[in-house]
DNA sequence: GAGCCGTGGAC
DNA sequence: TGTCCAAGGCT
């Protein structure tokens, strides 16, 4: 690993900076200010998620709550209609239990430091680094996955940055490059250097502002840069999804469990099976629906089943007409089922 | 620490 | 089509 004397760190800051001044994204929705709330609210939006995702869902969720107390006092389902289709929904649980604990517990004054910002649900080392600096000032590295991309070049960190523990090497390493006077500037820096000019698939360290200080360039191994082992494929999973109406048209819905994967979302009956040849009800089509989440491939076979006049509804099922579906924030995958059912209609009429 | 938790884009 | 993601956090 590289390691900056005080001259080297002084001139990276000033490059860096000099930089982001002149290319930074600065029209992006959340740089209009530093209002704590839209911090969070981006941050938490940005998890996991590409900018362009983000701007649009951002600009409606903050017409739409403005205020931490507007989100503290808004209906949940009003959140998860806004966050509707963003994925990792316990996000915008978390959101809103993090805009109750600051208005409620804390009587509406923010924590402003990296360790007292933990406390807010959905907030972890990284995000309470983000809101730290940019927010409030505090000098502290927001050590995301650009940072592990870029100063895994710039430095040649070759710990592996799928392990939570180099979270720990990176922080430490660069905690002192940090500049003093600008910690929240530099760290959205880094940021747009990550996505621009050192983003993760062809790079152009040539123009980079920061070539001079890239070790792993330098020495020919940028490719080599950041050390990642590979994650494990989704596990294909076969399931029937139940289509069934009442004598109104209504759609059967049953809601799922509120821990696990789509954590209280309505979709049709699902059931896993073990194979296609083990449907109950008649299968409705010819492929399956097909659903990638980060860790499961779902294979969804529609099946229709009659309306048993004499079965109750299980306590967790209900009939749901057009308009309330539409009221409801659904997950992608229920989307998908709908409009394969809307496939079919049109194509037997 | 390893697995869980969504989605859409790039190649 | 498959693969790897993209401003992580929670358990």
């Amino acid at each position: 690993m590289e390691n900056w004397n005080s001259k080297t760190i002084a001139a990276f800051r000033r490059d860096l900076l000099a930089w982001y001044d002149q290319e930074g994204r600065s029209t992006l929705p959340w740089r209009q200010d530093t209002d704590p709330y839209r911090v969070l609210v981006s941050e938490l939006m940005l998890q996991q998620t590409r900018v362009d995702t983000v701007i649009t869902y951002f600009n409606r969720f903050m017409a739409a709550l403005p205020t931490v107390d507007d989100l503290a006092a808004a209906p949940e389902d009003q959140v998860l209609k806004l966050w509707e289709g963003l994925g990792y929904y316990s996000r915008a649980k978390n959101l809103q239990r993090a805009a109750k604990y600051v208005v409620n517990d804390l009587d509406g004054v923010w924590p402003q430091t990296y360790e007292g910002l933990q406390d807010l649900p959905g907030v972890g080392p990284y995000t309470a680094a983000a809101i730290a600096s940019i927010a409030f000032n505090q000098v502290v590295p927001a050590v995301d996955g650009n940072f592990f991309r870029v100063f895994s070049r710039l430095l040649k960190i070759n710990d592996d940055i799928a392990q939570p523990k180099t979270r720990k090497v990176f922080y430490e390493a660069i905690a002192p490059i940090v500049d003093p006077d600008r910690p929240g500037d530099f760290n959205q820096a880094i940021m747009d250097l990550g996505t621009t000019y050192m983003k993760a698939k062809n790079p152009d360290t040539l123009n980079s502002p920061v070539k001079a200080y890239n070790a792993a360039f330098r020495d020919g191994v940028e490719d080599q840069y950041p050390v990642k082992t590979k994650k494990k494929k989704p596990v294909r999973q076969v399931y029937q999804a139940q289509v069934t109406y009442d004598d109104q048209g209504r759609l059967l819905y049953e809601q799922r469990p509120e821990t696990g994967l789509l954590a209280g979302f309505w979709t049709l009956p699902l059931k896993q099976v073990d194979s296609i040849e083990n449907l109950e009800g008649q299968q409705l089509t010819i492929k399956p629906v097909v659903h990638i989440f980060s860790h499961r491939r779902w294979e969804i076979w529609l099946v229709a089943l009659d309306n048993d006049k004499t079965a109750d509804l299980a306590a967790n099922q209900a009939w749901l007409s057009v308009a309330d579906q539409e009221a409801l924030a659904l997950p992608k995958v229920q989307h998908k089922l709908l409009a394969r059912l809307k496939e079919m209609d049109d194509v037997s009429q």
